[in-house]
DNA sequence: AAGTGGTCTAGACCACCAG
DNA sequence: TGGTGGTCTAGACCACTTT
């Protein structure tokens, strides 16, 4: 039940840049290293190297050496991630705080949004979540009680609302559109930030056998984090003109 | 000048799938059926394979072989998109001037973006892009003079640098950030918008065989324009792992 | 000259799946 | 039982950078 040699080499050099042994910038073991101190072949070693580097984790230098790389802020766009994971494969911490939490019967303007005919009852959340104390994403979130009727017994102290409903509903169709805002004097408090600071809203819906699960909009202070995605090419080759 | 084995594999694989030789769902060759056609070692074909499957176009099922994946669902926020298709598709008059345009030497930071090893000169194009007259998209713009030299031959007018890049230089991989900016003055001046007015900044990368061919800074000022993007979620369930 | 990463080989053992 | 992928080894040659 052991795991692979390259996946443990792989594990240990992200303990040490997780656990902040191992700041951006510093040297990680060389190959011939790595073979000496796990007592692996060196191709092991080069696996676990060349992996950790495609993940963005490292950068190599013929030559040189393989160092330690600076964590990007910022989030995968499109996809459904879990901001906690996100900021915990950074090798920071997460925390989360339930602002308000709420039933609310769906006012016109809502009801639309959830393709619902006639008005009827939402859950409502506004969650904030930290990274090492510091507020970065601010989650205003509706969701249907028809689809997901639990989701208001959840205290999602060790789940995110995004990862509960996830795994609690089964997502057919994403509908995100991103802005730029400057915030409310709430949000502004809520994520304490200056001014005149910018933020990012992204909006998204999400379907479950043709009904709207959830709307939410995720809002980001500008200055500490962006959106993020990094993907080939599909090789049927049609980029739309 | 020629590229590793196990790239050339990868390439050959890619050939079928985009010739639309191979479809989805389709059987590749296994790793002993490659090593005995490219006279490669298996260690060299399961690289290739292996990064395939890593990259999304392959998945591979232990004991029975390895298939063509179904192309993932992907919104039309990422991928590269004509803006002055977009606003005609509107129904609106796209128009555009160059603001400046000018080859350098480019500098450190800027040679990194391009994951160039030693300084290089750059093409540099700054556009304009007007919707029914009101500018819509300042273009900042980057060109890897290697990979497309005849960019700056172009004059644009009937064709836009994204239009003019995907049809002469085929694009394998692009990255894409999005954050909340506060425009310069100048921006703010080429964009003629009021004071506290924050912008969409679209930051992307493209890739052809390797190399980067334009850094691209796209900014929206957040009153006219929002990123937006709805797809249906790939049939999940797949032969994933 | 010594060390680094980049690649490649020709074997090997294993768990798994099919006929 | 034979083919598949998953992993691993102990060598090797190369281009490159640092000392």
């Amino acid at each position: 039940m052991t795991s692979p040699l390259y996946a443990q080499v792989k594990e240990h050099i992200l303990e040490h840049i997780r656990s902040g042994a191992w700041t951006p910038g510093t040297r990680v073991p060389s190959e011939n290293e790595l073979v000496e101190s796990f007592s692996i072949s060196r191709m092991t070693a080069n696996r676990a190297l060349r992996e950790l580097t495609a993940d963005g984790f490292l950068s190599r230098v013929p030559g040189v050496g393989t160092f330690v790389k600076e964590p990007p802020a910022r989030s995968s766009l499109l996809e459904l991630r879990n901001i906690a994971e996100e900021i915990a494969a950074r090798g920071h911490k997460h925390a989360a705080y339930i602002d308000r939490r709420e039933t609310i019967e769906a006012p016109q303007a809502l009801a639309d949004e959830f393709e619902l005919r006639q008005a009827s009852k939402l859950f409502h959340l506004v969650m904030v979540h930290t990274e090492n104390g510091v507020p970065v994403q601010l989650e205003d979130r509706y969701v249907n009680p028809f689809v997901a009727p639990k989701f208001n017994d959840q205290d999602f102290a060790d789940i995110t609302p995004t990862a509960y409903l996830v795994a609690a509903v089964p997502v057919d169709e994403l509908e995100h559109t991103v802005e730029a805002i400057m915030p409310t004097v709430e949000q502004r408090e809520l994520l304490d930030i200056g001014e005149h600071e910018p933020c990012l809203a992204l909006h998204r819906r999400s379907w479950s056998k043709g009904h709207v699960v959830t709307v939410a909009t995720l809002i980001y202070p500008a200055s500490r984090y962006a959106l993020y995605s990094r993907y080939k090419t599909s090789p049927s080759g049609t980029l739309s003109q």
